[in-house]
DNA sequence: TTCACAAATGTAACCGTTTACATTCATGAA
DNA sequence: TTCATGAATGTAAACGGTTACATTTGTGAA
C-alpha cells in the first residue's frame, strides 16, 4: 500500500536508480533532478522500505537483545545503554526477555536469526554450556554477552570483576568490624555472576580470618524475604551481623524484611547489595552496594558489536570498573553480641 | 551466506514451491518428498529468511514498542507483558525508549515504519497533540497507547482510571484522619497521567472538605527529594501530614527523604504512591500505593493489537481496574499538637 | 486399458530495494 | 563542428521468499 521507489521514480520521471541514489546519497544527481525527485517523495509520502533494502543488502541494521528479565532494573539499565548507543548509530533493536528460561533462549534466538539481525547482545544462564551461543558461533553471527562471566570458551563479554567485587564486599564488612557474614543470593543455576560474587565473598571472608559465611539461596522471582531470614535470626548469637546480597533488589527486600523482624539496619545487621541501582541512594537507609556501570556496560557492548560490524575488529572480553558505595545500610558491627537479639521484644512478638 | 530455499530445493530435487509448502504447512506434500526435503533442510541448516518472507507477504509479524523510559520499572513491567503476549503469538518486538523526548518519538516511529512493523504500542508525552500519532493515523498503521489517558481524539488506549484513582488516594488519606495533603509529581508536561492523578486527588481532597493540596512538581530524572521536601517541613505546623506521589519511584524517594529529614513514616507523615511496583511490598515500611496492573496492561494492549491485525476488530479504549494497596507508609494522622492547631489556620477554618 | 479427476509438484512473477554496467548528456578542446 | 571525456542517468539482475496457475503424477471406475 505505501508508495514504492518505482512510484516515486515514475512520478518524477526518472529511474529507480536515481531515486535510490538521492535517498542514500550514494552517487550524484543533478540539482534540478534532485528537486523533482524530492518533490515526488514528499507528494507520495515515500518512506523507503527497510525490508526491501535488507533483502537487497543482506544486512538489517538491527540488533537482537536477549536478557533474563526486565523486572530487575539492572537489566533495564543495561538495555537503556544499549538503546542509546544503537540509536546514536542508527541501529534498531529487537528485544526479548527469557524469564530465566533456557528453552526460551533457544526459541528467541531462532526468531532473531530468522529476522537476520546483524548481531546480538545477550545475558545467558550459563555461557560455558550454552547451545544458543554454540549456534551463533556456528552461524558466524557476532554477539557480545553482558553481565556473564569471562569463561573458558573465550566468549566475548562485557562485565565487571564479580569475584573481586565479592571479595571487596567482605573486606569492607570486615573493616567495619563484622565477623559473622551471610550471603543471600538468587538461584546460582540461573546466574553465573551470583556464583562469582559468592566465590569472591567467601575468599574475602576467609582472608579476613572470618568463619565461612552462611549462604542462603532463595527464590528470586516470588520472594518472601521475611520467611527466608526468620530462621536465621531465631538462632540468636551465631546469626550473621552482616549480609551480602547478590543483587540490589534482593538487598532492598532483605533490609525491609529485617526491619519487619524488628531488627535495625545497620545497628543490628548490616546489608550490602550489588548493582548500584539508582533507587538505592534514595532509600532510608541508603543502600550500601557494589556499583556496576550497567548503562555503560550496555553501551560498551553495543559499541563493540557495531564496531565489529563495520570493520573487522575482533570482539573482546571487557571488564569495566566497579566501585563500592558505602551507604547507610552498612555500619559498624554492634558492640553488644547479637545473642541479645533473642530477648528483644520485637522478636518475642514474632515468636508467639 | 546462509542457505536459501533454492539451495534446499535443488539439494532435495524438488521445486522451491514444495519446500515452501512444507516449511509453512501450506498445501500438501507426499511423505517421502517431505522426508527428502526435511533432510535437505537439516543438512544445510536452512533457516527461512524472515526478510524474504516479509517482502513477499508484506507483513512482518513484528510490533514496535515505544515508551518513555525503562528506568521506571512500571514501564519495564508493561514491556514484560507485551513481550509475553507477543511471544505467545509468535510476534517479534522492536523496542525503543524516548527518554521523555518528543523529538525522539518522531525519529523512532519513522524508523519503525521503515521496518514496516505491523503495529505499535506506545506511551506518548501528549496524545491529544501528537504528530507521531497523527502520522500513524494517516498511514493507517494500527497502534494502541498504554498508560496514556483517554482523550478527545478517541485514540485507543489501555489504561486505568487515573482520575478516580487519585480521588481514592485522597479519600483513603482523609479516612485516616489527614486533612493537610500534599502531592509530589514529576513534570506534568511529560505525563498526562500524572496530571489526571492530580486532578483526581484535588477533587478528592475538596470532596473531603480539606484545603487544596500543595502540589510539588519535581524533576524526576535526577531528583533530590530531600532538598525538595526540606522547605516544606521546615515550616512546621502547616506542612502536609500526607503526601501522594505520582508514581512509586517518587514515593520511595520521598519516604527515604522524609526519613533523612528526621521524620517518621507514617507516624509523622503518610506517603502513598502510584503504580504498585513489586518492590514496594518488600520495603519497610511497605509502600502504600494505587496498584495498576502494568503487566496486564501490556498484555491487553498487545492482545488487542494482534486481534486487530488478524481480524478487522476495531481498536478500543480499555480501562483496567486499579486498586488501593494500603501499605505501612500510610497511617492514621497524628493527633494535632496544640502548637499545630494554633499555627494552622487552614485547619481552624475547616473545623468550623 | 482408458479416462476423469484429484493430488502432488513445478514454473515464474512478484514483493521493494540496491548496484554493476550500459547508455546518454553536457562540456571544453581541437 | 566534432570528439573525447566525465557526469548524470537508465536498465536489469539480483536478494529470498510466496503463491497463482500450469503441469505432471497417481488413483479408481468404466
Amino acid at each position: 500500500m505505501p508508495a514504492t521507489i518505482r512510484d516515486v521514480a515514475s512520478l518524477a520521471g526518472v529511474s529507480v536508480a536515481t531515486v535510490s541514489r538521492l535517498v542514500n546519497r550514494s552517487g550524484k544527481v543533478r540539482d534540478d533532478t534532485a528537486a523533482r525527485v524530492q518533490a515526488a517523495i514528499e507528494a507520495l509520502g515515500f518512506r523507503p522500505s527497510a525490508v526491501g533494502r535488507n533483502l537487497s543488502t543482506s544486512q538489517t541494521r538491527s540488533l537482537g537483545v536477549v536478557i533474563p528479565s526486565l523486572t530487575n532494573p539492572v537489566f533495564a539499565d543495561a538495555v537503556a545503554g544499549i538503546n542509546e548507543e544503537a540509536r546514536a548509530r542508527d541501529y534498531t533493536l529487537m528485544f526479548t526477555a527469557t524469564n530465566y528460561d533456557r528453552a526460551e533462549e533457544q526459541g528467541i534466538v531462532d526468531a532473531f536469526l530468522a529476522y537476520r539481525v546483524d548481531g546480538l547482545i545477550l545475558t545467558v544462564a550459563d555461557p560455558e554450556d550454552s547451545l544458543v551461543l554454540d549456534l551463533l558461533e556456528r552461524e558466524g553471527v557476532p554477539y557480545v554477552l553482558i553481565y556473564n562471566q569471562p569463561n573458558a570458551k573465550g566468549r566475548p563479554t562485557v562485565t565487571v570483576d564479580n569475584v573481586a567485587a565479592g571479595r571487596e564486599a567482605a573486606e569492607a564488612l570486615a573493616k567495619l568490624g563484622h565477623r559473622r557474614f551471610g550471603m543471600v543470593a538468587g538461584r546460582f543455576s540461573a546466574s553465573d555472576r551470583a556464583l562469582a560474587r559468592r566465590d569472591g565473598f567467601l575468599t574475602g571472608a576467609r582472608a579476613a580470618g572470618c568463619p565461612d559465611p552462611l549462604v542462603l539461596e532463595v527464590d528470586f522471582v516470588d520472594l518472601n524475604a521475611e520467611e527466608a531470614l526468620r530462621p536465621l535470626y531465631d538462632r540468636g548469637g551465631e546469626a550473621p551481623s552482616a549480609l551480602f546480597c547478590s543483587n540490589d533488589l534482593l538487598a532492598m527486600a532483605v533490609v525491609g524484611a529485617l526491619g519487619r523482624l524488628g531488627l535495625s539496619v545497620p545497628d543490628d545487621v548490616s546489608v550490602i547489595g550489588f548493582d548500584g541501582l539508582a533507587i538505592g541512594t534514595q532509600l532510608h537507609p541508603t543502600l550500601a552496594t557494589i556499583v556496576q556501570p550497567s548503562r555503560e556496560m550496555g553501551r560498551a557492548a553495543t559499541a563493540q558489536l557495531l564496531d565489529r560490524l563495520s570493520g573487522e575488529v575482533p570482539l573482546r572480553t571487557v571488564t569495566l570498573p566497579h566501585s563500592l558505595r558505602l551507604g547507610e545500610s552498612a555500619g559498624p558491627a554492634a558492640k553488644p553480641s547479637p545473642t541479645e537479639l533473642r530477648d528483644s521484644p520485637a522478636f518475642e512478638d514474632e515468636e508467639t
